[in-house]
DNA sequence: AGGGAAGATGATAGCGCTTGCATATGCATT
DNA sequence: AATGCATATGCAAGCGCTATCATCTTCCCT
């Protein structure tokens, strides 16, 4: 599409254009406020003369910081990180960085491939989720790039966690449905290590007495809508129904309902429901979704105020941040 | 693992390391074919000792070609893209290219800023949807990276368009429902461009007879779930209740689905619903929801042919590659 | 008026890689 | 043997920027 001769303009062209050296403009570009008024004005003109647009590339060689971070999610499709995902690039993109998207799905070895490129374009961070194999831990940690693990709080992190803890919602949950005198609860676990967390802390919490039985199913992650309908079947299958399901996130949470109605069955009289992750629809849907809320741009804010911080050489004092989470009672349980 | 202390190791480090020159191990990392089998091992065993991680940054400066494509889209949740995104991703990542991810919402500002950040890492493509400003032109049109949009079918793309007539697909949806024997549609459109032209191609197809009404309201991008609420309550307003919605998103028809349920109606007897996009969710929602199949995958697929033909210096034969798309008729309508 | 401190700018050596050109080696062809 | 042509590798000049150090002005204080 180049249809204009010659290559882009450089530095140097602003540099000559303007009557300065490419030092004053290069430190004209990263911090305006450090040339002087007059000066910065002729560059400013320059830079629109030439349509000069900084090579980064270049940039990031030269200072070994290449203004970019990786985000590495299993999915993008339903899943409750979307939410996260959303004002994590926001954030990130308001703060001129960059974001490398990676889906890592269920595989480690596209969950390496992936680090390995982010690795290669030297990111300065990694934003991660999910399971950390040893290859990449071994990758990550000769690597100056800041390794943050979000949405869970694992007890050796490799840089930084920033989440909460999944075994404590799974007890929470467990408390508030005996308290709302729920007795027979169905559990859909994920296949993933959060899910399996939750379910402990779930199991954990829920008393093994008469007459409070509980059953469980599971589906391969994400926990998506799509899998209401076998999941239904099987609890109808069940010799006794459960009087409340609990799923792994809202959107399975949703379908439930969904085939719940199809029945004819009213949530939450007849079977409630609870979901995960308080994404947009829980509040929306009919019943609304009682979910565990998880403050998805916090988590984001946190992390980049870490990034931050790194990259401006200053260690990081804690290793966790816990920004815990909320239950929120609605209509569906 | 005997890597050096201190900065990691370079090209040079393992040319030390197996004996041969910089020259020859670049050579090998790009291509390992070119190089002797006996060198080739000596540089991989190299490799593995040093832990070498090749820098994209200096790469990318050297050849000018950064291997990395931008890939900006409005939002994240509940987008009609989602699949799209998932597996052009997907796709990118198997090609071993980087993917930058932009959201620019409605905002041309934001849009701009992405864009020019896109141009600063020199992507070697940047993959659009949503309406074009001139400034956003401009500053592509000088830039050599290849510029694609897609979901549409403008009349004059700046390099190639992948996408569909959208207003063939209103056309479409409204010939159908004809032949269904509706009579009293209500549209429901989206404020992006490509809802007017979907809105604009039902309207054009739609007979004005007696007894053929059609109604309409509006929503703000995207057309998400949330939205159902107060379109279904502007519904029942309506002096005759309409007797198909049709609606920019699966998401939105979904939404649509529940209200109606919850308020006593039966999809489709009382009331039958449209959706567009046919996400996954489409033909897993009871009813299954009649939707407009755009094939994501293939557009994400197209994208990259013509990514890596104009790569290799090929020069691009079409401007427009038009994957059409296709009506399923389900339960909902 | 002299001595500096502070501020603004210039000169320049890399950052780690790619690539065109030169060189060396092997092997089939005359 | 001499010639030619692949094939394999080395040399070294950048790619466009940043950052260190040096230089040159101001301007304030004693």
């Amino acid at each position: 599409m180049n249809d204009v001769p010659g290559r882009s303009p450089t530095l140097d062209d602003v540099a000559a254009h303007a009557g300065v050296s490419t030092a004053t403009v290069s430190r004209f570009v990263n911090n305006p406020s450090v040339v002087a008024p007059a000066t910065a004005d002729r560059i400013r003109a320059a830079i629109a003369a030439t349509g000069y647009i900084p090579n980064l590339l270049a940039g990031g060689l030269a200072s070994s910081k290449s203004k970019m971070v990786a985000v590495l999610i299993p999915y993008l499709t339903d899943s409750i990180f979307n939410d996260t995902i959303q004002s994590m690039v926001e954030e990130l993109s308001g703060a001129s960085t960059t974001v490398m998207l990676g889906l890592t799905g269920v595989s480690a070895r596209r969950t390496e491939d992936l680090i390995r490129a982010a690795l290669s374009r030297r990111v300065d961070a990694i934003i991660f989720t999910g399971p950390v194999t040893p290859e990449v831990e071994a990758m990550v940690r000769r690597s100056p790039a800041l390794f943050i693990e979000v949405w869970d709080l694992p007890k050796e992190p490799i840089g930084l966690a920033v989440g909460f803890s999944h075994e404590a919602a799974g007890r929470d949950v467990a408390r508030f449905l005996m308290s709302r005198g729920y007795r027979r609860p169905h559990l859909v676990t994920a296949s993933g290590t959060r899910a399996q967390m939750r379910r402990d802390g779930f199991f954990a919490e829920w008393p093994a007495a008469e007459g409070i039985a509980l059953t469980e199913s599971s589906v391969e992650v994400p926990s998506r809508f799509g899998h209401a309908r076998r999941i239904f079947a099987e609890i109808r299958r069940l010799p006794d129904m459960p009087d409340v399901v609990v799923c792994g996130s809202d959107y399975l949470a949703q379908g439930i309902i969904v085939e719940a109605m199809a029945a004819g069955l009213r949530v939450p009289e007849d079977i409630a429901v609870v979901g995960f992750g308080n994404s947009s629809i829980a509040g929306e849907m009919r019943p609304t979704i009682t979910s565990v809320e998880v403050d998805g741009a916090r988590i984001a804010r946190e992390a980049i105020a870490a990034i931050r911080k790194h990259g401006s050489g200053e260690p990081l004092r804690e290793r966790w941040i816990d920004v815990g989470f909320r239950l929120i009672a609605r209509e569906s349980a």
